[in-house]
DNA sequence: TATATTTGTTAGACATGCCTAACTAAATTA
DNA sequence: TAATTTAGTTAGGCATGTCTAACAAATATA
């Protein structure tokens, strides 16, 4: 049995640790910083989570999470990132409101519920962030994700996450005919201040490079 | 803030004391019996219930949910009710499967989310058992439900619920052609068994008095 | 009504998960 | 390298929600 305040450990240790290739291991006070709780809280609970054998380290030494934990990590990551998709493809939430109603949600025990879940939203393969949703299998397709200033003239390509998640960048967003999964055709670009014309539905629009910057896409 | 544990309590009662016309008021072994715990645990929660101003008793008293209270309970039980619509209608949760995940989704804290939710199901008046879901203003719509056996001869009336929950008497019901809403016509009843006639979609069925007693309609 | 049974309460213990305060080890920098 | 800063640990405490064992009150029954 894993208790809630176990997954969030389990999940957050994956981020400190899988996340980005070249950091592998994590400490106490990084951990607590992300969890908001003491070091000594977060202290506490590793030794737990060594002894179920989930997560491996000593005492001073940086922590990672074993094999086990791993896959219980990526199960919960699976899980929160499936039921953000269905909030926000079936009931109306926006960008900014999954994530807080995801992290109740992710802890909810149920093979069966996940996987009817994942068939009900037709196994998508990436969340309302951008974020690749690991399959039941527990494999993520990573994608390499980029920022629209970083498209090429002439191509086209989707929109999957944005980086500012502001409503007043989120409705400037919308007034360009763009939502997630909108296909964005890339016609010119202002070398002098990076500005693009781009393409959307048909209508022509153009944007400033920092705008461009904060659009990711594939 | 009302903690899960909290939320069990309150909807115990509720059920304990509201579900029964006859049966305002509740005792402590009786609710200890309802949520598996020991009659000590539940005089424990009782005295919190009692200093919150959810639940009114006195030592050695009977127990019943006050008005706030009751609004709590009722709010919970129209979660779990939305929750189990939702399974069983959008992710294929056969009746015996959307209680148990319901009992967790209920729990789950979002104006928001239990709001789009109805919406999205369409705002259903009765739960795959054929209890009625309240509505965000908290009331009830109170279904007389009657047993197939009480029908008389030549109406029609709607499947609502089964009262016995068994797979091999759910199996015998989908063989009869019935499922949640189907339409039922009693074309006859033979007296000194109680046995009756009955047509679902245009199929002619002999059923036991027994098995009409196990179907609840409307 | 006196006794037995059922129902309800109290006291004390324990696990989980959090805290603060005091301390120790490791890393940085002067 | 010695001093300072940062990171990590330990000890002890607390709230929540559970338990068992012992007891008290209310109810049922002989």
């Amino acid at each position: 049995m894993v208790s809630q305040a176990e997954e969030n450990y389990l999940k957050a240790l994956f981020h400190l640790t899988s996340d980005i290739p070249e950091k592998t291991e994590a400490g106490t006070n990084e951990l607590a910083d992300m969890l908001d709780v003491t070091p000594a809280t977060a202290n506490n609970m590793l030794k737990k989570l060594k002894e179920k054998g989930w997560v491996s380290y000593e005492k001073y030494g940086k922590i990672s999470l074993t094999d086990k934990g791993r896959v219980l990590a990526v199960e919960i990551i699976r899980k929160h990132r499936l039921w953000e998709t269905f909030l926000y493809e079936k009931l109306n939430f926006t960008w900014d409101e999954v994530h807080e109603v995801a992290e109740q949600l992710e802890h909810i025990q149920s093979v069966k519920l996940v996987q009817q879940l994942e068939k009900f939203l037709d196994f998508p393969e990436i969340d309302p962030h951008g974020d690749p949703i690991p399959n039941e299998k527990g494999e993520i397709r990573f994608i390499k994700r980029k920022t629209l200033a970083e498209i090429e003239e002439s191509k086209t390509c989707k929109l999957v996450a944005v980086k500012d998640n502001s409503s007043s960048f989120l409705q400037y967003v919308v007034k360009l005919g763009l939502g997630l999964s909108s296909k964005i055709k890339v016609l010119g670009r202002r070398e002098f201040d990076g500005s693009m014309e781009i393409e959307v539905n048909k209508v022509r629009s153009s944007i400033s490079k920092k705008v461009a910057q904060n659009l990711l896409v594939v």
